[in-house]
DNA sequence: CTGAAAGCGCTTACAG
DNA sequence: CTGAAAGCGCTTACAG
């Protein structure tokens, strides 16, 4: 049995379309529309089980009500759960989220990004991988509206929702030189990617403001594919070495880092904080329950997704209409608990 | 500057849009449209940044490429890593992902159902609430191909493919008995769902099997949205009494329940496994450097994910062909860690 | 080999 | 108050 369509309606009840189609979009008083036709119309419509073809609809109104969502990877809690804060608001507007793990890698966001624009998406809200500054700029010449997360491109003129990732890490350095590190290291992914930049920077300024040099060997970058053994190698690099030169901290700038390195630390037979203090990123689950449980840099995951819905649904609703960009930067949360030690 | 359509490429060259839209839908040898045409639509669709309208495409040719996916919460990492694999099984077949976390709720995964229909998925991955019987039943009877995933309702003919719940618990049970336990307990959820009984029953018969009288008390059963709280109480009724009434170990069925529980066991100043042992259902991520690592039941994600979206694209690609609806229930991995003693 | 035409299911000026 | 008609961008019989 085929589903019904407008005219179906209209057919059965000897009306037009037009007729049927006010009615069902509430626009009966609007246009006048007797109240006997109105619930007659509303009757067969329920009778035979009428329920609109948004597909349809898009092609004649040109809006979709779906938005996509490029992240690095929906399988990271830390993307589920801003998918999920994402995927809620959009849900009070009736909007539906198509998401696109792109691995950081900018050939499948430039690809995915393609085939979100021929599904005629309404909108975009992109955790840009590195290397895609021409696929951002291009899409800010067009029309449909888009907002970054995570992280942004300075010189690209356009919407984003980012952390204070810089003060972030100072703020967690200097929780570690507090209680006495001197020698605090930080693992951390590409730095060309300006949240892990930034991150590295900030975590660098504390170091300088304590009066302590940076050592670069003290700074390992993973590439964003990074596994187990990349982990366990820059561990040992850290950790492998006479007293004096072995780092006493660690500030891992992920979370995805951070639980395979205190898989790995464990594995060492090393203790945290007695023999390394650790603070990481993200506040993810795994870190309540860690042998050592995990002092941590947490992101307000829920305004960064209701934040950035918000932008983007306001640009829908006004379209044309040039609002200045806006570009959010929101306070994250340190939360100490026994990883650095006392 | 708008989107180039078909027609526009058709003007251009003063042909029709047939023969556009053969040439670029790759029949231009099967019409025997002349090379020279051919080249030429090629390079106008190229100097225009020609791209289809998969919308109109879908409205004309009844198929979206899009299937939706339901599940309980894209933020739980388990719904994460399976979205995941399914998310990449569709992007090889160049299908896009529309995901919607139900939250166990058995009316917003009707509405969801709904909202999809109407998007004109061609397709559901659905991880059924429970008291959804009703809505899995119609979609049975309806013309859209759906697979069900991690639960099933055994009284409904339909695709589903799940793991062996009844084996796995049972496996870990026993592997508590041999360590000597024997007053285990299980932390469950809402025993109306499939998947949850099984798990449930499979620890009792192992109970059984052994000659060890089911203590109901050792049951808990917590509501889907369960909290901290919820969690400390079940552990409290569990480990606050005295030591022969006392449980010496627990099944986690969910790794959400085990990351809470594990908190709260670890903030009452008890050791795993000395005090308590722990096995859980899911390999996630934090278990791995949990206090002690845990012992669990790890799901074949990668096959779940993969199999379904096989199953539905099998059915996709043949309409109305009434294929035998596949059953499948693949085989859980047990990782024994240090929670459990030995 | 190529084109005119219909139609997917809707919405929305326009006309009366 | 109501309807005929156009059109969103495509695909696909059908005809020549």
């Amino acid at each position: 049995m085929k589903k019904a369509s407008l005219s179906d309606i209209a057919l059965r009840l000897g009306v037009s379309k037009t007729l049927v189609s006010f009615v069902l979009n509430g626009k009966a008083k609007e246009y006048r529309i007797s109240d006997d036709i109105c619930q007659r119309v509303m009757d067969v419509a329920k009778e035979l089980n009428y329920t609109p073809n948004r597909i349809a609809q898009g092609l004649r109104t040109g809006h979709t009500k779906t938005i996509g969502l490029i992240i690095a990877d929906i399988a990271n809690p830390f993307f589920g759960k801003l998918g999920r804060e994402i995927e809620q608001e959009a849900a009070r507007y009736g909007y539906n989220i198509i998401f696109c793990s792109s691995d950081e890698n900018p050939e499948k966001s430039a690809q995915q990004i393609a085939m979100l624009q021929q599904s005629q998406v309404d909108g975009f809200i992109i955790s840009p991988p590195i290397n895609s500054e021409d696929q951002i700029r291009t899409l800010a010449k067009g029309q449909i509206p888009f907002v970054l997360i995570d992280r942004f491109f300075p010189e690209i003129d356009c919407n984003h929702i980012v952390v204070d990732n810089f003060d972030a890490a100072y703020t967690a350095t200097k929780h570690l030189l507090s209680l006495g590190r001197r020698r605090i290291a930080n693992i951390t992914l590409n730095l060309d990617l300006a949240n892990m930049k930034d991150r590295t920077d900030g975590y660098k300024q504390a170091l300088r403001d304590a009066s302590i040099e940076v050592d670069e060997n003290l700074v390992k970058v993973l590439p964003f594919s990074h596994e187990n053994k990349d982990v366990a190698l820059a561990i040992n690099e850290l950790l492998g070495k006479k007293d004096d030169l072995k780092a006493d901290a660690i500030l891992f700038s992920t979370s995805k880092i951070g639980i395979m390195a205190i898989e790995c630390i464990s594995s060492l037979g090393l203790k945290i904080p007695d023999d390394i203090a650790v603070v990481s990123f993200d506040n993810t689950d795994a870190y309540k329950i860690c042998v050592s449980p995990v002092t941590v840099i947490g992101q307000p995951l829920k305004e960064i997704g209701k934040t950035a819905m918000q932008i983007l649904l306001n640009e829908i609703k006004h379209p044309g209409v040039k609002v200045k960009t806006q570009k959010v930067t929101l306070k994250t949360e340190f939360i100490v608990r026994k990883s650095c030690g006392s």
